[in-house]
DNA sequence: ACCTGAACACCGTTCAAGT
DNA sequence: ACCTGAACACCGTTCAAGT
């Protein structure tokens, strides 16, 4: 008989805070936020729950931090060379469309980020957003405005995507004279696209 | 000695689906959704934890649906009479002040609102929104797209306000040659109003 | 019909101990 | 330095029982 491996052995990768976010975010990803579990994490990484704990030793608080941090603070791009009005506009579309693909595949840590939980980390994500428009010819008062509106306009449409297609009618009760008309399946993508144009309407350099 | 009810007294108001809403929101407001438990909920109604059930047979899970519907679910007022492009933008305005006021003030349901629960609970805001768009003569495939924007963004800006203001840096790797300059504490007030008239000035009836 | 009490399977986390 | 095992205080929920 081959020897197998024992199964303690210790030539597995030795855990790392990366490969447990990494873990952690598979979890989410695949059964949902609320089956994220100390436990559970360490099963995925082969290794007892509380070995987590030397690598965090905040734990689970900080392990959901580092999520938030790890999916939502990403800098858009600085836009091309280029300059002119279509050249920053095409640069901050092409942004929000990358965001919200981010947030979407990932949107169990949704909940997470509209916590009060790490409040550093989308500063560096409106940061380059105001560099971008200020080199556009955006004066910086705007600009600050801009970059604010933008992010929340993308944050919010990716919750309300993430809610799911609103299949019901209305709720509560109706304002006198009005028959509120529910509205049928929606286009989530091109939805998207054109709520970006009417933000984006509003700039002028 | 007068003789004082007994403690378990009958003549207590009975429990119904409202007192626990109410309950379950104080507690949030008070001390965050972390700390809203079903027996922490039945210590506030005076009751032993397992009497919700009786209300709420479907646990925790129906209890936080209905605290959504309860903070989310609130159609915006019909537009008053008059029309003409300054009412309808105006009642776009007062709406929104108010609802992300709203959200404000029970900041700790936010993240439940971002979940997939309660996929109708916005059915019946979005459908006002857009009623009132439409009454401004703005054609209906706009409208749809209008009122989703909107409220995308007041949601969005809310979940912004709640992580608190950004006082560290820009974390995360800098896009060469740029040099993402942190931004000062912030007026969340001003900024919601001048983000909300950026996205309004895109609509022209 | 409405509420209680005990019990079950699970949490996050601590702490002393192993190697 | 890195991980384990047992233990503690807490969860949500079930279920039989009380009135």
């Amino acid at each position: 008989m081959v020897r197998q491996p024992a199964l303690n052995a210790k030539h597995r990768a030795p855990l790392s805070t990366e490969r447990i976010i990494e873990a952690a975010l598979q979890i989410i990803d695949g059964q949902g936020l609320g089956r994220l579990t100390m436990r559970r994490l360490g099963d995925a990484l082969e290794v007892e729950a509380m070995a987590i704990y030397h690598h965090l030793p905040r734990g689970k608080e900080q392990l959901l931090d580092a999520l938030v941090t790890h999916v939502a603070a990403v800098p858009a791009d600085a836009p091309a060379t280029g300059r002119g009005a279509t050249r920053w506009r095409e640069a901050l579309r092409g942004w929000a469309r990358a965001y919200r693909e981010r947030l979407l595949t990932h949107a169990g840590v949704l909940p997470l980020l509209v916590t009060r939980r790490n409040p550093a980390a989308l500063a560096g994500t409106t940061a380059s957003l105001r560099e971008i428009l200020r080199q556009g010819g955006i004066p910086e008062r705007t600009a600050a405005v801009a970059a604010h509106t933008l992010l929340s306009y993308v944050i919010g449409h990716a919750a309300m995507e993430v809610r799911g297609t609103t299949p019901g009618g209305p709720e509560g009760p109706e304002p006198a004279g009005t028959a509120a008309v529910p509205e049928g399946p929606v286009d989530w993508d091109a939805r998207f696209l054109a709520g970006l144009d009417l933000v984006l309407a509003g700039l002028n350099p």
